[in-house]
DNA sequence: CATTATTGGTTGATGTGTCAACCATCAGAT
DNA sequence: ATCTGATGGTTGACACATCAACCAATAATG
């Protein structure tokens, strides 16, 4: 703790190898569902958190919990994509502020297309390349790093 | 092989556990950037680029290839830090095409603002929480991620 | 009931990232 | 010298992400 925020050299490379890969990983997803199904990243989380929802449907804010992204983020979204005809907007009888956004047939078309791929290819350029050991080091990684940057409230005081 | 892409609970829970991870790191070094110098990830890493070059000053050319983007992504980024004084655009006289970038004392302040807060941060949110285990772990699982994702051209065929 | 606070959602502004089109210059060929 | 092609860089269009401001409706409080 005295020593401050020496990194060496090999944690260096592996940071940069590391983010490298984050990258490379992404693209390569994206990629993918551009190619089999003709959607984004973001498309296909909203596409496969309606396509599990009861009538194919949810409500914006319940979209919001399930995908943990912001609401103004949503609704730019569906709104992009209602544009192309994925999905629809209709209201909420209930709840007159609420918003009903529905899969549309090319909707859900488009993430029956996506989804075995998709699953494939993380599969293939994810887990497969795994060992069982590297798996779940990385998930106490993953952890404690977010543990890391949302200390969990540490009451170990009085 | 021949099961297709069956990817089980735990693994899907790893999955999520590591893209959770990736972005709220992501998330929490912007934060600190934003707090410290008063500027994004995009601006620090041109920053140090040119910091770290000769004249502290690039051609957009070696900008490119020295932090990997695109050409108009670096063109447009420059744009932006340009009309905040950040950096600064010249002529090149030896190639007329080329366009040097240049960082301003204002830059220069930025960076060094930034720099020491920001390793500090890489190592408290992610070196300190890793074993050496799991540093060298996760190093030969991004090599090989990014193996399967750019096969490097196994010629051997015949 | 009236007031106030909270919730659900949209919108506009700005920054970021990619792609394709474009233009100027340079380098190599005839 | 000229023609051709590659190189260096900018621009415009679009998708994506975040923030703050806003509005309508509901819930909570007096």
């Amino acid at each position: 703790m005295s020593e401050v925020s020496e990194v060496t050299r090999e944690e260096w490379a592996v940071w940069r190898k590391f983010y490298a890969m984050r990258r490379q990983l992404d693209r390569a997803l994206e990629d993918q569902l551009q190619r089999d199904a003709g959607i984004s990243g973001p498309d296909y989380e909203i596409l496969l958190a309606l396509f599990e929802s009861p009538q194919r449907r949810l409500r914006s804010r319940d979209l919001t919990a399930r995908i943990g992204w912001e609401k103004s983020r949503i609704s730019h979204q569906v709104t992009r994509m209602e544009a192309r005809g994925l999905v629809e907007r209709s209201e909420c009888e209930d709840d007159l502020r609420g918003t009903w956004i529905e899969l549309t047939t090319q909707g859900r078309r488009a993430v029956l297309g996506a989804m075995r791929e998709h699953t494939t290819a993380i599969r293939g350029l994810f887990f497969d390349v795994l060992t069982p050991e590297e798996l779940s080091s990385l998930q106490a990684v993953s952890e404690r790093v977010l543990e890391a940057i949302n200390p969990p409230a540490c009451d170990e005081d009085s």
